[in-house]
DNA sequence: GTATTCTACTTAAGAATCTTAGGTATAAAA
DNA sequence: TTTTATACCTAAGATTCTTAAGTAGAATAC
């Protein structure tokens, strides 16, 4: 079983606005497969959590929306607003600080 | 302020073992404290979310209980079970390979 | 050729986790 | 003597996610 116990819980956010601004634009399915793929199986997003916080940061502003037909059927194509680059940075930031505070959990410096 | 955001929902539970486990025997407010040292900041657990844990993992058989009197108080000191003892190498693992799939998004090896 | 799997989206109910905000009380410091 | 620090507690509510179900086209397997 991937990880995925609760570890993940708070960090979806975050992984949706990586996803997208380094592959640009994304649609939600591609999102899933994709960080499955760069992890090796190690975070496998549900659908139920990606699909909503989807449409929670579109309704934010953080996230444009683009619904392209394929054939006979439909995308629904995603990509970070400028509002949405502009928080890019912060947000990897508080990430990459999380995991430094984790690590001096997981590590203790002897004091 | 403190990182505090999201990040942690998850990686209380986790935290309050690998403590437990480094420093044997702590209460909980001491917990709190030593958390924020050791993370210079990083990561202040609120006791709201602290002592229900504690109780819940009580529930669980993870931890042992012991309440001592200072002076004219008390403190309850919690100690992991022979069950939580066994716990410990697993849930530091998924830390561990979560921290690491999580790097895989923030740092991606170009494929 | 049809049954299954994969793609691709959706939503609703409920569980789990945490924040906020309050409370009690002793002890130390200002 | 007022404030701050220590030390515990809980309840209400927000947020986040899981579970589970549904729709439907496209591809693969049998």
């Amino acid at each position: 079983m991937a990880l995925n116990s609760n570890l993940l819980r708070g960090s979806l956010e975050t992984i949706i606005i990586k996803m997208l601004s380094d592959h640009g634009e994304m649609y939600g399915y591609e999102i899933c497969q994709k960080v499955k793929d760069q992890t090796n199986e190690g975070i496998s997003l549900t659908e139920g959590a990606l699909y909503p916080l989807l449409h929670k940061l579109e309704g934010k502003g953080i996230l444009d929306v683009e619904t392209r037909s394929i054939g006979n059927r439909y995308r629904k194509y995603y990509t970070l607003t400028k509002s949405g680059k502009k928080e890019v940075k912060s947000v990897i930031k508080e990430m990459e600080d999380y995991i430094k505070s984790i690590e001096l959990i997981l590590n203790p410096k002897i004091a």
